[in-house]
DNA sequence: CGTTCAATGTCGGAG
DNA sequence: CTCCGACGTTGAACG
């Protein structure tokens, strides 16, 4: 390893070799760096589903968690990915597809193809990426002491609720929040102004059927439980509501609430 | 624009000013490039929610299609990102936060920060980089002309079964796929051996409760739809079911048959 | 546009 | 590990 290696953060290396980039790529996965390559590849997974990208040019991050990232000039996914925790290797491979490791033959091998490979277990899953050609090669020294801070999910929406329960209705009184059912947690569970129970279900954004099924599995959960003669009220709180889903409240009996995760500015 | 820019896919700058990062980066969009900036940076996001992240390393990518996506040392997922079909734009700013242009006054402002906007409406989102230290500015020129062919999905298994109908029990007869009913598209549509109408609802691997309250929904649709009065069959035909699913197929009278989405090799 | 549903979803938390 | 539900889910197909 060269001086400047241990010195800088950033390594690049502008179309090298096949071996000068495995030897960089290998330092990188070693020193835990986050590795970028940039080149012409092929790139084939198998595991959950099996898939194949035959050449083009694209822009593969390996990071020191072990996630892989292929990434081509669009979209805002990767095109093939591995996720963290996975195991990296990279070797060279002749034409005849015999891998040659560090000690490889005297000759540098130029005219061979740089794979990566990405193992990961339970469930099995590989990713292989055979670089033709590569035009860039780049190893970072990262350091992120900070964590993201979020805002306007279903906590905070949550939040809201508990801190002024008369934005649900007047007379709500909160009682517990993650109930257990034998169907899941209830997001908040109460009672009104007249003492029946009342199963609250929240989303920070606009809902579809699925909220509605996931709001009447916990009643149902819960008048069984209960045994409860009085019906018990279940309320779907978030900021809209699909026209299906308002349909199937209907159907079921059910409330909604429009209300915001955060308070409107 | 120097001819290195135009005769090289790849344009790399260690450390620059960021003056030097600003002109790069801004040809780089100019040019329909995939840019990559490394360095320390604060990261603030306002849209579907709000979110901050505090200084620190990251390797921030913009796409030719707009998308922006923020990475840190670890996870598959950015940390900050915007979807493809943004305006990008960069920008130094002076200390006293106020913006300057490419037309900025003479001293090339060292002491700068360099900002990068991405901004998107409908919804209304705006993602602002702001970097304290730029490690490295890399431009890339990206040609990808493969399309990823994949295979194991829902769709392969929907033609597994319509190929074989035997495979979801003797005597099935598909009739229709993606029947629409008021509560959405059926998978498969079909009738048994008895002339009995069988809702088929695909799962391409391991399902939970969601996936019952799905197929129990156009049940219940059909059902009203057709004023039916023998019952119809539903079946649910995933890898395997979860225990509570299972609790709940039982509780519903529906049915469960385990098939891959792919053949076993 | 809005609605619906699949996804190699990913991610975090609880059991 | 599995299960479960949130997510700034993303993405595609369709009305």
């Amino acid at each position: 390893m060269t001086s400047s290696e241990q010195e800088t953060q950033v390594l690049t290396l502008q179309e090298p070799t096949p071996e000068a980039a495995r030897e960089t790529i290998a330092a990188g996965f070693d020193r835990e760096a986050l590795v970028t390559v940039f080149g012409r590849c092929t790139v084939d997974y198998d595991g959950r589903a099996t898939s194949r990208l035959e050449a083009g040019e694209r822009h593969v991050m390996f990071k020191p968690d072990g996630a892989a990232l292929v990434h081509t000039d669009e979209g805002q996914q990767p095109v093939n990915w591995q996720p963290p925790g996975c195991d990296h290797e990279v070797f060279l491979e002749d034409e005849d597809g015999s891998e040659d490791g560090a000690e490889a033959s005297g000759d540098a091998g130029d005219g061979n193809a740089l794979c990566m490979r990405s193992l990961r277990s339970t469930p099995e899953e590989r990713l292989l990426i055979t670089f033709e050609h590569i035009m860039q090669v780049s190893t970072f020294t990262v350091t992120d002491p900070s964590e993201l801070s979020l805002s306007g999910t279903e906590a905070d929406l949550k939040a809201r609720i508990l801190d002024e329960p008369a934005l649900l209705e007047p007379g709500f009184t909160p009682l517990a929040t993650e109930r257990e059912t034998p169907a899941g947690a209830v997001d908040i569970y109460g009672e009104d102004a007249d003492g029946r129970t009342v199963v609250v279900e929240l989303k920070r954004r606009r809902v579809g059927p699925d909220a509605v099924g996931q709001l009447r599995r916990y009643i149902d959960a819960l008048e069984r439980d209960l045994h409860a003669d009085a019906a018990i009220r279940g309320v779907l709180v978030a900021p809209s509501v699909t026209e299906r889903a308002k349909r199937l409240l209907e159907r079921d009996g059910l409330e909604f609430v429009a209300l915001e995760p955060t308070a409107e500015s």
